[in-house]
DNA sequence: AAGTCGGGGAA
DNA sequence: TTCCCAGACTT
C-alpha cells in the first residue's frame, strides 16, 4: 500500500477545521479568547496536567493550581512539598516535580519561557507533544503537536493500518504535513494555536475511539471512512495484561490519638508522598497472621478491619486489608502526625485506606 | 523498544 | 471488567 498521505490540500483542510472549531470550541480556562492570545504559564501549567489526564480533571484543579501559583515565579519560589501537596490526586506526581524543576531553570535563566519547540523540549517534563503544544498555543509556532486525539484523527484522515506505537513517526509527519503550507493559503493561517487546539479538540468531541462522523468537518474526505474503517483506527499493539498485588496497610495509633506514617522513597512509585505503614507488596493474598505481622510496625492489639481497598495503578492493581492497632514508638523512617492531615500530600491510595478505616484528611485542593 | 509512572470516567 | 486519556523519562 502506499505510504499514507493527507487526502486533500492542507490549506484546506485547515480552513475547514478552523471554521468547525470556531462553531464548536469548548470555552477552557487555560485557552485564549476568540482573537485573544493566550497566557504562556497557563498554557505551561495546562498542557503538564493534561499530559495521559482528563479535561474533566484537569479543569478545577488547574484554576487551584494556578491561584495558588499565579506566575511562573511564584512556582518557583514555592517550597517542592506545596507544589506536590497542590498535585495530590491527580497521579503522575513526577509532572509536579519537573514542573517545579522547570520554573526554576527557567528563573534562574532570565525568566521567559522559550518560544521555540527545541528550546522548549530541553525543559524537564517537556517532551515533544508538549513542546509543539505550548510553542503553538502560547507563541503562534506554526506546528501541529500530536497527541493521542490528533493520532487517532490522522490515522483515520489518512487511514494508517499500522499499529501503534509504530506508527507515530507516519502520524507526525502528516501533522507535519498539515502544518505545512499547501496550496493557496489563506484566510485561517497565522491562527496557528487555533489550529493545534482545533485538531485536539476534534479528537476530543468528533473523533472519538467510538467516531461521531456525522458532525466532522473532514467527513467527505476521510479515508478511513471511505473504506468503513474508521471504528477500528487507530490500531494498537496488544498490551500486556496487569499483574494484582497484595499488601496489608497498618493503621496505628499513639495514645493521643495521632496516626503512625511514613514518607515513600523520592523516587519511583508516589515518589516523596505520605502513605500508611504497608507490609511488602506480595504476589499473592496474606494466608496466615504471621506473615501480616512480620510486615508490621511495632504496635500492640493489631486486628483486621473488614474491607478492604482495590487501587488500581497504570501497571498493576493494588488489593489492600487494613489493620489497626496501638503504639507508642515511630521506628526509623515513621512518624506521627496527630492532626490536619490534610495538609500533608496523600496518594489517594491512601486515601481510601484512611476512608476505609473512618478518617476523613480533609478535602484535597 | 520496553518498562515505569496515577487516577478517573466512559463504554 | 477494559480502554484511554492534550506523554515523558529511564534503561
Amino acid at each position: 500500500m502506499d505510504p499514507p498521505a493527507l487526502p486533500a490540500d492542507p490549506a484546506r483542510l485547515r480552513r475547514r477545521l478552523l471554521l468547525w472549531y470556531d462553531a464548536n470550541r469548548r470555552d477552557l480556562p487555560w485557552r485564549a479568547p476568540p482573537g485573544g492570545r493566550a497566557d504562556p504559564y497557563a498554557v505551561l501549567v495546562s498542557e503538564v496536567m493534561l499530559q495521559q489526564t482528563t479535561v474533566a480533571t484537569v479543569r478545577p484543579r488547574f484554576l487551584a493550581f494556578v491561584r495558588r501559583f499565579p506566575t511562573l515565579e511564584a512556582l518557583a519560589d514555592a517550597p517542592l512539598d506545596d507544589v506536590l501537596h497542590e498535585w495530590q490526586g491527580l497521579g503522575y506526581y513526577r509532572r509536579a516535580r519537573a514542573l517545579h524543576g522547570l520554573a526554576r531553570t527557567v528563573r534562574d535563566g532570565g525568566g521567559a519561557l522559550p518560544a521555540t519547540v527545541a528550546g522548549l523540549e530541553a525543559l524537564p517534563g517537556v517532551g515533544p507533544y508538549t513542546a509543539a503544544a505550548i510553542a503553538a498555543m502560547a507563541f503562534g509556532v506554526p506546528t501541529v503537536p500530536v497527541d493521542g486525539n490528533v493520532a487517532r484523527v490522522l490515522a483515520r484522515l489518512a487511514r494508517v493500518e499500522t499499529p501503534l506505537p509504530a506508527a507515530w513517526p507516519v502520524l507526525r509527519r502528516l501533522a507535519a504535513d498539515l502544518a505545512g503550507a499547501g496550496a493557496g493559503e489563506g484566510a485561517g493561517d497565522g491562527r496557528w494555536g487555533d489550529l493545534a487546539q482545533a485538531a485536539i479538540e476534534l479528537g476530543a468531541l468528533v473523533c472519538r475511539p467510538a467516531p461521531a462522523c456525522g458532525g466532522c468537518p473532514w467527513r467527505e474526505v476521510c479515508e478511513a471512512r471511505a473504506a468503513g474503517v474508521e471504528a477500528a483506527l487507530p490500531r494498537k499493539a496488544a498490551r500486556a495484561a496487569k499483574p494484582r498485588r497484595y499488601a496489608v496497610a497498618f493503621l496505628v495509633r499513639r495514645d493521643d490519638g495521632a496516626l503512625l506514617l511514613r514518607r515513600r522513597p523520592e523516587t519511583g512509585l508516589l515518589a516523596g508522598l505520605v502513605e500508611l505503614p504497608t507490609t511488602p507488596w506480595q504476589e499473592g493474598p496474606f494466608r496466615d497472621e504471621g506473615a501480616i505481622l512480620a510486615g508490621a510496625p511495632e504496635a500492640l492489639d493489631l486486628r483486621p478491619l473488614p474491607g478492604e481497598v482495590r487501587h488500581g495503578f497504570t501497571h498493576l492493581d493494588l488489593t489492600l486489608g487494613l489493620w489497626t492497632g496501638a503504639g507508642h514508638e515511630a521506628g526509623d523512617g515513621f512518624f506521627w502526625r496527630q492532626d490536619r492531615l490534610g495538609e500533608l500530600a496523600l496518594p489517594t491510595l491512601t486515601r481510601k485506606l484512611l476512608r476505609l478505616g473512618g478518617i476523613t484528611p480533609g478535602a484535597r485542593p
